[in-house]
DNA sequence: ACAAATGATTGAAGAAGGTGATGGTATAAC
DNA sequence: GTTATACCATCACCTTCTTCAATCATTTGT
């Protein structure tokens, strides 16, 4: 074990100890298995993760649904009118300041996020699986750790 | 700690605990960060993928590299086309089976992949510079066998 | 020889991500 | 109070990624 695992040096920056590299394809088919059950729905990842923030906390503002879902802002106008289409969405003017959007879910739109908040859970069930539980804790803590330290406009 | 970590199930699916979720954005965000280093060199970060892929294991078909940098099938022609012309790679028919491309790194794109890993360790560095050097361990660890579960075909 | 499988390539379509400009609105400066 | 400045949402546009279907040449199995 030592013999193979041992040499890390001689060899900077290959493929094997590139956590980014990692982190990207591993995200990448994170989203992909969770797109193709999102599919079916109608629905793409980024609707998905508006619906989630809505869920979390309540209304907000667009710019702060961005934020927390993780879209650009000029991105978020179009997944909200499609959530709007679908009815799952309202969108009104905030009347104290009316540069504002107060978005918030219908009771449709919260069934849905709760649905696939549940999906959602499955397809990590599935796709963390290789690792045994202890394991994904310790991933989850430290990629949440990560991801606080990389998003400081996010929630919480 | 426990205090903290304990209350997981009242909420199931919340943005908070999603790894997939968080796995999906830092791998953007990683991503992201590379490519901006990469951008004036001319490369993507697909390109370092190929790169690095042939460096670790020496030549290899087209199909084989795909699996080993990530990239679809079809998207790796033009790569190769692109790192072709800048004269990092060489293209040429394998001669026992004229269906196959032998690619391999010029010395010119030998040297540039040596180079790009050192960037790539330096914007890791960077990258999970929020984590302890235990807790970077312990996540490159678990990342890589992650990956490895999910990616059955690429190296080693 | 013939049928099926394989490797590389192309083209088109969709989705993600990012940039810059515009219009309406609120806040700050004077 | 009027003017300048900042802000929010929106729009138009463009680039990059990803995937799917089809084609062509070549090899393999029968």
């Amino acid at each position: 074990m030592s013999s193979m695992a041992a040499d890390r040096s001689p060899k900077p920056g290959l493929v094997e100890d590139n956590p980014g590299f990692a982190l990207y394809r591993l995200g990448r088919a994170a989203r992909r298995e969770f797109a193709t059950e999102l599919r079916s729905r109608g629905l793409q990842p980024a609707h998905f993760g508006v619906l989630l923030a809505l869920a979390d906390q309540a209304a907000g503002t667009q710019e702060i649904l961005s934020g927390a879902a993780g879209v650009d802002p000029t991105a978020i106008v179009a997944l909200i009118d499609g959530l709007e289409r679908q009815e799952l969405v309202r969108r009104m003017r905030d009347p104290t300041d009316r540069r504002r959007n107060r978005v918030e879910l219908t009771e449709a739109g919260r069934a849905v996020a709760v649905d696939l908040g549940q999906l959602a859970a499955a397809v990590n069930e599935r796709f963390f699986a290789p690792l045994d539980r202890e394991e994904r804790d310790i991933l989850a803590f430290l990629l949440e750790k990560l991801l606080r330290a990389h998003a400081p406009t996010s929630w919480s």
